[in-house]
DNA sequence: CATATGGTTCAACTATATTCGAACCATGGA
DNA sequence: TCCATGGTTCGAATATAGTTGAACCATATG
């Protein structure tokens, strides 16, 4: 029996570092209708990527991923591997370091 | 809620009313660095427009009317006739009334 | 291994936003 | 009334963003 590799982190995706989070380009991330709803959803708890499948199955998926990567670019989410699926997570704690209030004031219904 | 913004008379130029300022647009008019920064410097304080051409004489009164438009449109600013310039001012107690802690959190220098 | 699954990337297209000169409009003052 | 000033609007070019099928890639499972 060979021992296996260690896993190949090939689909580890970048994220920009907290610093590097820029205001405009977070804004301009929540600006889109879908994407602000694919957030809201994330806020609420991880979701699998998988799982937003279920809630919007008229966005095909090289859509959806194109949305999340706006979301990942921005700082918004974070995106990491899990299995054959990803889970979504929103970067609370780095959004609210940069820009406090912010998501709570974005995030809340009104 | 207390603070109420003077009304928004018979101007010539179109204002959306407080209830019907969305946040996505809101957003997105903020997600431009110029016209963040234009947004900032109205919040300090109204401002002339001709007043901003000095902070920026790069730009094109054209397209400096264009970024207002935008911003107005959104219903981040309001811009009233006053003599033969315009009187830019924040929107602040609709926006604090509509989406509380958002513009804090975005005019807030980090 | 083969295959199904979940997701990314590519490429081409459509759609929306931005830019800015020029024309135009309104106001205040001489 | 004429003119200068401050600003809007138009129009056309450019730039950026969104959409999507198809190809591709990695992983789990049989």
């Amino acid at each position: 029996m060979d021992i296996e590799d260690p896993p190949i982190e090939a689909l580890d995706l970048p994220h920009p570092a907290r610093d590097d989070i820029a205001l405009t380009q977070v804004l301009f991330a929540l600006s889109d209708p879908v994407r602000l709803e694919l957030v809201r959803e994330i806020a609420a708890g991880p979701k699998e990527m998988a799982a937003c499948d279920a809630l919007r199955p008229d966005i095909p998926k090289s859509t959806r991923s194109h949305m999340v990567k706006v979301l990942r670019e921005a700082g918004v989410l974070r995106s990491e591997p899990l299995g054959r699926c990803r889970l979504l997570q929103l970067r609370r704690a780095d959004l609210e370091a940069r820009f406090p209030g912010l998501l709570d004031a974005v995030l809340t219904r009104s």
